[in-house]
RNA sequence: GGAGAGGUGGCUGAGUGGUCGAAAGCGGCGGUCUUGAAAACCGUUGAAGGGCAACCUUCCGGGGGUUCGAAUCCCUCCCUCUCCGCCA
């Protein structure tokens, strides 16, 4: 959400420069709800003041021993009046809400123009895509063929966009989330944390994936409104709601591992092969809860833990900041990095790393108290995969395929593995 | 699932219809004292919103109600704790 004062101050600049992402608020809505919003607000406000010392001069008169009765017949009508005009603030003012939950976030100075994800710039690739002297064949046909992969009973069992994995393949993927933890606790600073995978609706608003992207998400039938996490920023971000921090206790860096379900509406005849795009995968994912002043620094940094895990895995990568058109609701600023992918000759979303700045923590209540005005202060929130297990899984098993269908395993990922060097196709 | 007790400021915790935004303590901030620090003492200190300002409004788990007036009474939902039962 952004800042109601800032849009009351320069709604014309607020306007420009959400037209940048493609957004277009509506100017004159919001002048005329704002209007509305400050006559009823301060006629509320009077009448409220007067009920105040009305009521405070009863209080008093009958506490003298005087007769009262002559006093209240003086504010009859004053209840209903007040109760009408609040009524209708409480209308407006529920109005402007909901129009500004709808508003998306503004982007930083930096965030390059553009409509598309075509027009996302490079920033950086690293490593070199193997030649391979053969056929590379993708990850569907290399699993399958080990017998370690199986969307067939997947399907059976759910339906389709979801996995079964067996054997070696199935202790790949633990072994990745193991190894990616363990990487961003002992060599990045983080601290794991453990967290609901079904949350309350507050919690979706707080990050910004409700009240618009209800669509996107698996919704638990029942007298409780649960949803199941379409990441652990969801729950992890929450951590902070409605706290005020102090100062010494940041920044906060927090790593989860968590499945993460999304329902893919409106992406179908998208990615329908293999691992890439499922209704439930598993995420190692970084939270950060920064001061403002350091949360550009910390993109940075854990934009580049995130690639730590590329480096050693020995993936081949790159990073684009997205442009301002495809840079997520909620995002001031992101950066996604794409691993290599040789079946499909092209480099794939395996990582998003965004700065909120304060636009979650403000729909979230999440302040620290700043030392220097001793005031709470809204934080800053930061947060990227590092990585989408999944996907990686899927990148080492193309990466690293030999000629017969063995796959190798990463050297940093032998200890997890019962130091098993391969993956082969099981004799037994 | 059954029975009971609770949810109050950054924290602990008093307050059961009227000058209560709320005692007290802790913590924070400022000061006295000290070579410095600690201790002690004094003062100060909730959040959000409106208004150029004086100032005003709202907030005692969420929502609704009663009343001239609600932290306090009623309804409802959520959460926490204790005991019993069941259980990964």
């Amino acid at each position: 959400m952004l800042d109601i004062r800032l849009i009351r101050d320069d709604i014309d600049a607020v306007a420009t420069a959400l037209l940048k992402r493609g957004f277009t608020l509506d100017v004159e809505r919001v002048r005329g709800l704002e209007e509305e919003r400050k006559t009823a607000q301060v006629e509320t406000q009077t009448l409220q003041a007067e009920r105040n010392q009305r009521s405070k001069a009863i209080g008093q008169a009958k506490a003298a021993g005087e007769d009262i009765q002559p006093l209240k017949d003086e504010i009859a009508g004053l209840g209903d009046k007040l109760k009408t005009i609040s009524t209708r603030l409480d209308e407006i003012q529920g109005e402007l809400d909901t129009l500004l939950m709808s508003v998306p976030n503004l982007l930083h100075e930096s965030v390059p123009e553009g409509k598309s994800e075509d027009d996302n710039v490079e920033v950086r690739r690293v490593g070199t895509p193997l030649e391979f002297s053969f056929a590379a064949k993708d990850h569907v046909e290399l699993g399958e063929s080990l017998g370690q992969l199986d969307f067939e009973r997947a399907a059976a069992i759910a339906g389709s966009r979801f996995t079964s994995l067996r054997g070696g393949l199935a202790s790949l993927q633990r072994a990745l989330t193991q190894f990616m933890l363990d990487t961003h606790i002992e060599k990045h600073g983080y601290t794991e944390v453990y967290v609901p995978y079904l949350v309350n609706r507050e919690s979706l608003k707080g990050t910004g994936q409700l009240p618009k992207f209800e669509e996107d998400l698996f919704k638990i039938e029942g007298e409780s409104d649960y949803y199941l996490i379409p990441t652990a920023e969801v729950p992890v971000t929450n951590l902070v709601r409605d706290q005020i921090l102090e100062s010494d206790s940041l920044p906060q860096r927090m790593v989860t591992h968590t499945p993460c379900f999304r329902s893919e509406a409106g992406s179908y005849g998208k990615d329908t092969r293999g691992l890439i795009r499922q209704h439930q995968f598993e995420k190692v994912e970084m939270v950060q809860i920064v001061k403002p002043e350091h949360s550009y620094e910390t993109l940075e940094e854990l934009t580049a833990h995130a690639e730590a895990l590329l480096q050693a895995l020995e993936l081949p990568y790159r990073v684009m900041t997205l442009c301002a058109g495809d840079t997520g609701f909620a995002a001031a600023k992101t950066y996604d990095i794409e691993v290599w992918l040789p079946a499909q000759n092209s480099y794939r979303e395996i990582s998003s790393c965004s700065n909120f700045e304060s636009f979650q923590a403000r729909r979230l209540k999440a302040r620290w108290r700043n030392p220097e005005t001793s005031k709470p202060e809204l934080v800053h929130t930061v947060n990227g995969s590092g990585l989408a297990v999944g996907r990686t899984l899927l990148a080492i098993m193309e990466n690293h395929q030999n000629e017969d269908g063995s796959i190798n395993i990463p050297a940093v990922l032998q200890p997890y593995m019962r130091g098993k060097q391969r993956l082969e196709k099981d004799v037994a």
